[in-house]
DNA sequence: CTCCCCGGAGTTACCGCTAACCATCATCAC
DNA sequence: GTGATGATGGTTAGCGGTAACTCCGGGGAG
């Protein structure tokens, strides 16, 4: 039975050129102390000689561990992710585990996909983004016995593992602040609407209701988020609600792209206009003014989520629990 | 041996239940068509009502196939990348493929760890970005018996498919820009300096000889690329050279960085200073004025890697090859 | 001098799945 | 009726590793 191009080689080649079987080859690879140093190092040699690459398939298949953990992002594209992606990756390799991404465009059918090839791969853990699954997904989830981690938003059941903050109150606490600040004909700008932004947004109109103001200056669009589409937006609010007097734009990209375009139109932020995002990435600090916006502790949630990975791999059974990191409100230029 | 969480349903498992093997349920799930009608359905409901996860590492040792290729990137959150990714994934799945993502964090170490992880996992293909690897990751590649791609930038030597455009041309052709509309005193901004960015300031390096100009404003760093440090970068560069007349950035986040503490100094663009960047993202058209710019195809290289990618999986051999996708001059009004 | 322990290497069995080949049976042309 | 044919499902033998147990020889304790 031909397979792949033959080429490859085996713990049997690197076995047979040394004269020992292959268990040792195996042994004095992976736990180079149980095997004299003599043979350790002609076994390494010969490895290296051959060109060994070892077969994880296998080795995953054998054991039952394959020292990877899945990370199933939705945007490549958005820095959000990727700091997450670092905090956990760093605390990963260190314990001498690899991760790997998957795509899942927004999309939780593309999610349960990627969950399945991931899961069929025997990676020993799991970090997904939102708490929003296909219900087959989360069947799988549930019988896999791995860790799973779910982040971003905060769920009061979660799956096993959630770590994130709280959107709606983070939604709230920029809102709030400015009704604070004096303003009162406060929008809100959201495009692709995920369920993080519908969160956000639920705060946002909780304060403005509790402090008895309108809620009807929101526009929404599925598409996704870009500088363009909300200068654009802001322009269509503007057009139509020409009173406004601040705008929460449901992430920072949003609220760049509104920014430019007040300053194309020669619209004073704050004066005639406030602005604020959401994340806390690197452009609002750039802009002129700076932009308000909700800093998220996204390494941390990075660092955290490694963290519970690794006490979970290394057998501490814990309950599915929920873990608040907080965020902070701050007030840039553009509000004032 | 008790292995993980017992738990795990097996296609054994699925064929005890419906009285037959397990060869049979194998073939049930996929190829349909070799199995008659009722006993596939009945196959597929205790498949389901178990819940059923399939094994790829079983699979893909078994067979030598896994259905899935590997995209390594260097950054997560730049969205060069995340262009290219759509374009593969958009080919790859319509075939039936996966594609699963690795972060290197522009490391060539950590890229080799990936090739090693992903080839073990037995990907039917991989995607590098770049064209420089270790000695090791090399001889791993050529031993893996899988089609390879290296993107963005060309090699007159690849390894076997490498699909990109001449960064050093596009350098040239951005800075010949410059020239041809009177600029002189023509500086360059880089950070990171990959060696995608070392291409470019060769290209402008190029165009500066060739016209008999001074290649001596000259600033570039390390250090990871983003708005705030366009910004400082600038400002260090207009303190050293005052009369400096025109910055190519070797990409739009530091271009657009630039162009921001232009605003803040009050400093005109193009008046007082011409500015370029690189790459054609999103926030090039959003500023004002909007920046010139490097258009480079992303799109159309992440679809073209997935025709040539299976083209090769489906069996036709070929030479190594390079193929050029150029790249397209645009001016927005950052220089006049 | 036994006995026991321990480091170092080998044996056996199996992880879950699939390729290749084989067995069976109904259908059909001649 | 007979063999060829095709559709369907089973048998066998691994893929490349690793866990758990076994075996062997040497050294220290009693």
């Amino acid at each position: 039975m031909p397979r792949r191009t033959s080429g490859r080689v085996t713990l049997q080649d690197i076995a047979d050129r040394v004269g020992v079987t292959k268990i040792t080859v195996s042994r004095a690879l992976r736990e180079p102390q149980r095997v004299s140093l003599p043979l350790r190092l002609r076994i390494e040699a010969a490895s290296a000689e051959l060109g060994y690459i070892p077969n994880h398939a296998a080795g995953a298949l054998a054991s039952g561990r394959s020292h990877s953990v899945a990370l199933l992002i939705p945007s490549l594209s958005n820095a959000v992710f990727s700091d997450i992606q670092r905090g956990i990756e760093e605390g990963l390799r260190a314990a001498g585990y690899q991760l790997l991404i998957g795509h899942t465009g927004y999309s939780i059918l593309e999610e349960e996909r990627l969950i399945d090839t991931y899961l069929g791969y025997g990676v020993d853990g799991l970090v997904l983004s939102g708490t929003r699954h296909t219900e087959h997904a989360e069947r799988l989830l549930r019988r896999a016995g791995v860790p799973v981690v779910e982040t971003l938003e905060l769920t009061p059941a979660p799956l096993d593992i959630n770590v994130g903050l709280d959107q709606t109150a983070a939604g709230r606490a920029l809102t709030e602040t400015f009704i604070a600040r004096g303003y009162r004909r406060i929008g809100f700008l959201g495009a692709r609407m995920d369920h993080r932004a519908q969160l956000r947004m639920a705060g946002w109109e909780a304060a403005l209701r509790a402090a008895d103001l309108s809620t009807e200056y929101c526009l929404t669009t599925p598409q996704p988020s870009s500088y363009r589409l909300g200068g654009e937006m802001l322009g269509s609010m503007l057009q139509r609600w020409p009173a406004l007097e601040a705008v929460f734009c449901c992430n920072d990209d949003l609220a760049a792209g509104a920014l430019f375009e007040c300053q194309r139109r020669r619209l004073a932020v704050p004066d005639a206009l406030a602005l604020a995002g959401f994340n806390g990435l690197d452009i609002v600090e750039a802009t002129t003014p700076p932009l308000a916006t909700v800093v998220t502790p996204r390494r941390r949630i990075g660092e955290v989520i490694a963290e519970r990975l690794l006490a979970r791999l290394g057998g501490q059974p814990c309950r599915p629990q929920s873990e608040d990191l907080g965020f902070e409100v701050r007030c840039g230029g553009s509000i004032g």
